[in-house]
DNA sequence: CTGGTATACTGGTTCTACCAATATACCATA
DNA sequence: TATGGTATATTGGTAGAACCAGTATACCAG
């Protein structure tokens, strides 16, 4: 069946979208700002024109977006959209396309040895102090995988935020908490956390000398140490 | 009012997040899979016990996770999450708070001269094709600003296709989606996208030659300059 | 085999009604 | 005065019935 007319599709979009639509430019105009509360879902039926049914699908969806918060018994409120969401989208998008684990390694790659560097240059003191305290908990954790993976990736993020720069925060726990389960395989090889233990002071260490070089380098090997552990982890596992 | 007790905060789940748990981890545990439908709206309330309502926000929620499809007629069958909720996510985050350009431009440092190394890589003459193809596009489209960046996003897209890393596709679509309105403005320099074709010259060279360093160091050199080129830009409106 | 048609089913939308929690104002009491 | 109870209006949460519009199916007429 050839195509012979090119027919645009016809698509009357859902009043619910158009309600979210609208909410959403609102909020992106600031004309709603943050902490502002919405008219009650009755007004807002009256002001838009449909029934009260549209108003609250729409509002789910905008509290799932992170864009506004319902509070029973007070109204809805905007609010200003989390982490969480960045985080669960790539989470959900990775786990339904189960990627491999290669892609995530990569990705890291790509990111972490740059984040070091940058956090060696922008770091405040109280970034040095939690990654110090990161440090601390995890060799006292050296063999309870929940606390030192936990941890573990308390590290990397607050080494992402020394940079100031949100996009470095977001997708880094995006990252962290995607290669989470893999993390925890590694303390099938024993020495596994130890060994990152040397890396983390490595890198504490050239953070706060400002040395972002040296910085980037550490995390490489330290990527690669673990990407390797990880890989021995796996095959001692399939062994079993 | 100093906090004597530590009192747990009592919160019910809603009904309708408890149902887009359950239809959530179906679809994740593959007890429905792609394609699959889902029962009927009014079915789904009976085998559930709630109310329609309940059963449409919680599906509405679902399909803004690009994890089901409503098909007004046939029924709501299960779907694979898309690129544009990370793409939406990052882009609702960064914009809700306003984050600076540098923040972009720090991001696509760190990722794209290693999603060009990786392509020069793993590259599939079908790339090659679309890089060629872009490129010829854009030459015939310098004074069109539209056309231009819509393409030049293209040209980054395929570029982070061919590492096969679907990781890097869709991060590369959402920066590349917010560095748009920056792009447009790189027009005010006349002979910005001129420049700009050189370097994509250079990078489907050196990527179809496999030469992954060579395509790293390029694609540094056009963020730089691309970065130059909009700083001058913006100085230059400004004046104006 | 084509095209119409009746029919059942699906999601889209509206409406009414009620519940539970909240906020407010008011009042009785210590 | 200050505390605590109480009535009341308002908010979001839920239920259920009813209807619309688009879809699929089977069946029938040509």
């Amino acid at each position: 069946m050839p195509q012979l007319l090119n027919l645009r599709k016809v698509s009357r979009e859902d009043l619910y979208e158009q309600v979210v639509e609208q909410i959403e430019n609102l909020i992106i105009d600031r004309q709603l700002q943050m902490g502002d509360r919405l008219p009650g879902e009755r007004e807002l039926c009256e002001q838009l024109g449909v029934s009260r049914n549209v108003i609250r699908e729409a509002t789910k969806v905008l509290t799932h977006r992170g864009m506004v918060s319902i509070e029973p018994g007070k109204g809805t409120f905007v609010t200003l959209p989390a982490l969480d969401n960045i985080v669960d989208s790539i989470g959900l998008f990775a786990r339904a396309r189960q990627l491999p684990f290669s892609n995530l390694v990569e990705l890291r790659r790509a990111l972490e040895p740059e984040i070091a560097a940058l956090a060696a240059q922008r770091f405040k003191p109280e970034h040095l102090q939690r990654l110090a305290a990161c440090i601390d908990i995890m060799e006292r954790a050296l063999s309870d995988p929940d606390a030192y993976v936990e941890t573990d990736q308390e590290f990397h993020h607050v080494l992402a935020e020394a940079t100031g720069n949100s996009l470095f925060v977001a997708i880094t726990s995006a990252i962290v908490q995607l290669a989470q389960d893999a993390r925890r395989v590694m303390f099938a090889i024993p020495e596994a956390p130890k060994r990152g233990q040397v890396f983390h002071r490595q890198l504490l260490k050239f953070v706060s000398e400002g040395n972002s070089e040296a910085a980037r380098q550490a995390m490489l090997e330290h990527l690669q140490q673990v990407d390797e552990d990880i890989k021995a982890a796996f095959e001692k596992q399939e062994e079993a």
